[in-house]
DNA sequence: AGCGGGATTTTCT
DNA sequence: GAAAATCCCGCTT
């Protein structure tokens, strides 16, 4: 394992309340065989297992299984029938927590990401499900290892707090009034300000 | 710009 | 059997 790796870890394995805003500014980095694509994270929101509006709330089921394991992984849920989105799983083994990504910015190999999404601008990744579907993520990534390829988290430095805006998340009918919601504040692609 | 409804299927009650 | 960590389209203002 590189060193690089072992400090994201070690910045994984804490609270999801925590590790939401820490993951603003840093990259996911997805290679379609000899071709990468770059997106910078601008919006994340943090589930917790004593949180109502989480999926981990009720406790580990096989839907919820990835959330409840190693910090570092990805967990993808299905839902509405047609969307997957995913979460970067946060806290030490057997805590059910996880960060939902909710909008990048493409850095590098925007023309794939419109390939896979059929849009172009804004409307590419302001969103979970948009840009699950803009980098190829669906059920097969369920439980992957963000250090490894095609799909790998680098964290960048942490960003200063008064480039973060902090609010209630969007979407749940539990907890409304939670403040795990942020985002960098002058981003264009943060879903709903 | 903002609201309302339909799509579509997994998951748990 | 109902709800769901959403998105898109069409209608109204």
């Amino acid at each position: 394992m590189d060193m690089n790796w072992i400090k994201t870890l070690k910045s994984l394995q804490q609270p999801s309340c925590n590790v939401a805003p820490r993951l603003l500014g840093c990259e996911l980095e997805r290679t379609f065989g000899n071709k990468t694509v770059r997106v910078r994270i601008v919006e994340t929101e943090a589930y917790s297992q004593t949180d109502a509006a989480s999926h981990s709330y009720k406790g580990r089921t096989p839907r919820t299984d990835i959330m409840f394991g190693p910090a570092g992984h990805l967990y993808v849920y299905f839902t509405y029938g047609m969307h997957y989105c995913c979460n970067v799983v946060t806290g030490l083994e057997g805590e059910g927590a996880a960060v939902l990504i909710r909008a990048v910015e493409p850095l590098e190999g925007e023309n794939i990401l419109e390939t896979q999404r059929r849009v172009q601008g804004i409307s590419l990744t302001n969103g979970p499900a948009k840009l699950s579907q803009a980098l190829g993520i669906d059920k097969q990534l369920n439980g992957h290892d963000l250090s490894l390829s095609p799909l790998k988290l680098v964290l960048r430095p942490p960003l200063e707090a008064n480039m973060i805006t902090t609010t209630t998340r969007i979407g749940i009918s539990q907890a409304k009034d939670v403040p795990w919601r942020f985002y960098i504040s002058d981003s264009p692609y943060v879903s709903k300000k």
